[in-house]
DNA sequence: CCAAAAGTGTTCCCACTACACCCATGT
DNA sequence: ACATGGGTGTAGTGGGAACACTTTTGG
């Protein structure tokens, strides 16, 4: 929403376009500086973050909201969206009056108030989706009600809003379960990169140690990647060979779910 | 629902107790005579069948909701339920009128009428869960609304109401890739079992076969599953030996994702 | 010259694979 | 006796694990 015309619009009429008691939360995955990060917002009136979401139009399928959303919030050129979770358990129960007051301060910012009965202050179940970008290409596009865009360090996630917190959470174990099959190594990276990076990368994720050499001697041996005769400067150190996927090898491993060595 | 009584009253007030727009569906999956199988049912006035399912109250827990839904159909001494994927992108398209003639022909037996304005026949959105019960330890508790309740082969399903085919076979896969994570063996067989009974569930599941020899070193090696001396008598064949499952072992190796042999 | 990071090869052993014959039971 | 299904062991090998020194680069 880009104007507060916009958002008045959507308060007062939303309840005629979009499905109530259901919102999407995305979980935005990045990778730089050997550190996976998430894209996080913080709206207007609140110092708590939050994860950028959006609400269901009454006739869209689900997949394509999340698109909607995603696209609506930022620029991404190559996407990879995946559903991983239902929440409705509310670790996190807010009861009508306290989501009532999160939204006032939300949409304080646009002069409109949400009342006690709007349907935006009752009992909502999220979708959680995750996404992996390449945290380079990712441009931002601002939204009317979001004072500022941060990317955070998955391990030092700022204290959040509604149950945003579990969402992480169990959008990260879901990245651990699909690392051998769903191609995230892939999509987390750019198209080209280096061993340590791709090293680090699978450490972060799984949360352990992997020997460099058997590491490589195992992607090379699936066939997964290629080095390329280019390397890359990285200041005062030894140039680091630049790799990219062997896209059809890569695609076969994860469909068998080969693992990588430990 | 048990009465006629309770069918009307769930029409007539149903909105203002259950959240519209979201549904729960269960795929049962229970192990009998080498087969895996789901229950289904089919509802008066309808040739299709369908999964159980259900919806969700107003303030009630995801989960719980699941919980009851399966309570009130089967009686189930020890459940497995997992959340799996909530769809939502239907790939059959069912628009207003078809959802309406649908529910239209399953009350009929109650002798109410669904309106085409009635919140039943607004696009329903669902949440699939899988459930893993003991075959031979679950008892139906019949609901008034429908004719008959069937254990299918998962290998023969016949044509099911709304999108209910794409949920099993999306549930059917989730199975597969959790068999490593979940503890599936242990809550589709009984508490003892033999290992042919193991082995062909194992292969029924994964779609490829094991050998023999192989899969019970595994098994050993392991120390998931501990022999038994006592002995099933299984007719004209030699007697084979009971096993039950190391619950230690067993649930350390679902932590670490241990494959068996293939 | 030094500090920091990247590149690289070998050995050992365990675990997976492949494979076939005998035994128990009921008819 | 026979048909059916269950029980059981070994040998070979390939892939995973462990492991340390050299090279590059910039300051």
């Amino acid at each position: 929403m880009n104007t507060s015309q916009d958002v008045v619009d959507f308060v007062r009429n939303g309840h005629l376009h979009y499905l109530p008691h259901l919102s999407i939360d995305c979980v935005i995955f990045g990778y730089h500086a050997n550190q996976l990060k998430t894209l996080l917002l913080r709206y207007h009136g609140h110092e708590q973050w939050s994860l950028p979401g959006g609400f269901v139009r009454r006739h869209e399928p689900l997949s394509e909201a999340a698109h909607r959303i995603l696209a609506t919030q930022t620029q991404i050129a190559d996407l990879f969206l995946q559903q991983f979770h239902t929440f409705g358990d509310g670790s996190t129960r807010l009861n009508r009056i306290e989501t009532q007051q999160i939204h006032n301060r939300i949409f304080a910012k646009a002069g409109v108030a949400i009342a006690e009965d709007h349907w935006l202050s009752e009992r909502t179940l999220s979708v959680g989706y995750y996404a992996l970008v390449d945290y380079l290409s990712v441009t931002i596009t601002p939204d009317f009600l979001v004072e500022e865009y941060a990317w955070c360090d998955v391990d030092a996630i700022p204290s959040l809003l509604f149950d945003h917190q579990e969402i992480i959470e169990k959008a990260l174990l879901t990245l651990r379960d699909q690392l051998y099959q769903q191609p995230i190594g892939a999509r987390l990276l750019p198209a080209k990169f280096t061993l340590p990076e791709i090293h680090a990368l699978y450490e972060t994720i799984l949360g352990k140690p992997f020997d460099r050499r058997n590491f490589r001697k195992k992607l090379l041996a699936l066939g997964l990647v290629r080095q390329l005769p280019e390397q890359r400067r990285i200041g005062a150190h030894r140039s680091p060979y630049l790799y990219e996927f062997d896209p059809e090898n890569y695609h076969r491993a994860l469909e068998e779910g080969s693992v990588l060595a430990g």
